[in-house]
DNA sequence: AAGGGCCTGTGAATAAATTGACATATACTT
DNA sequence: AAGTATATGTCAATTTATTCACAGGCCCTT
């Protein structure tokens, strides 16, 4: 195993995309690549796919290249897709449904066990076989299935609270999906969906190129 | 109006984040803002904060700060939400679902007008008012009702095709939420919702801080 | 088994982003 | 109305990220 000695931030978003690549060639039976065709896959300069993958440690040859199902199996385990973990969803609504039946969630290791809502009308509805319950059970539920995982596709004004009740039953991580920020204790891993921000990035590349 | 010799994407990317803590200064009635406490809402320094708001012209006074209101409305010009756009969707599947019924989405000038979709079982249904229509009449669609948004919701496989159609319709930017890169003109603006990549991220950290 | 071609890993150079520092202008108090 | 505190805009310094360049190792052919 690599030391990564406190790899960058910079580094680690871009890992997602040189797993999926991978993967990609593995399915067409390509074994072997280069950090130049890589390059002219990802878009990333050949140098920075070597520095990148150098973090972790090296896994090409000279004069070969890099071996499509090792790197790719290496980079799952960089990218802990090789553990199993228990989630949770808060929000039943049209996005929380959405997740929930979204398959490359389980393709990460990533199963969700039940989702909460306030609203009666949806408590006890099942999205394929996972249950709607009432957030008035959801700490138990958390404690009891060991869930380290906690998904909030609320509106914004109740995320707070659900962090906070998350934070309370011990999940490890958040997957936070309400347009707002959300305060936890240091040791707390966030990781938040902006899609009202990437909307407005899309808003302002429109506007720019319409005022050329 | 500012000029806006090419702005680095870094510095784009924070320009949501500020207009959002703006609004919310708004909405509490508070009417001026120093960069030192912008600074502690957005956990971005004063001084990225002071040179990322100076790309696009002074907006401050020395001893005062920003006006909220004016600066949240400045920005949200840069941002073009003062622009309506018409969208449509292809793939009604939950995540289609989702975004057409989103609200923030109108809030920042988006209509959806349309959902497309190839399963006959869901063509003819209404999402709020937004009905699924069969994809035969997408091209035509677009170009009747000045659409110059399309989302893309489908599986991957169904991506570079609905880009293609897209690409072809004359729709002059694409909000892909299908995990695969497509390919487009270099004039088509293009910005991509990265579930898998976001869960890939908090997957790293997960496994990094289990390994402490 | 020897040699040419290929491609990584890495240190150095460059470029980009962030932070620091301060002159200057406005606000606010007395 | 004068003086002090405040906070911007901006240039310079520093840090971080990317690109360049190449020594050295491995593959592959003959």
């Amino acid at each position: 195993m690599g030391k990564d000695n406190k790899v960058s931030l910079t580094v680690i978003r871009r890992l997602p995309k040189y797993h999926r690549y991978l993967s990609d060639l593995m399915d067409k039976g390509i074994s072997r690549i280069s950090s130049q065709e890589l390059s002219v896959l990802t878009g990333f300069t050949a140098s920075q796919i070597r520095q990148d993958l150098n973090n972790f440690g090296g896994f090409g040859q000279q004069g070969y290249g890099y071996n499509v199902e090792d790197l790719q199996r290496e980079l799952g385990k960089i990218l802990g897709l090789d553990q199993k973990y228990n989630a949770v969803i808060v929000g039943a609504g049209n996005l929380g449904q959405a997740i929930a039946n979204y398959r490359g969630f389980e393709d990460a290791g990533f199963r969700v066990l039940s989702m909460f809502d306030r609203n009666p009308r949806v408590i006890g509805l099942k999205i394929r076989d996972i249950e709607i319950r009432d957030m008035e059970h959801i700490e138990d539920f958390i404690k009891d299935n060991d869930v380290e995982i906690g998904i909030i596709t609320t509106p914004k004004e109740s995320a707070q609270e659900v962090a906070d009740i998350y934070v309370k039953a011990g999940v490890k991580g958040i997957w936070n999906f309400a347009p707002t920020d959300i305060n936890v204790p240091d040791d707390m891993i966030i990781e938040n969906v902006r899609l009202n921000e990437s909307l407005f990035i899309l808003s302002y590349f429109l506007k720019a190129a319409t005022e050329k």
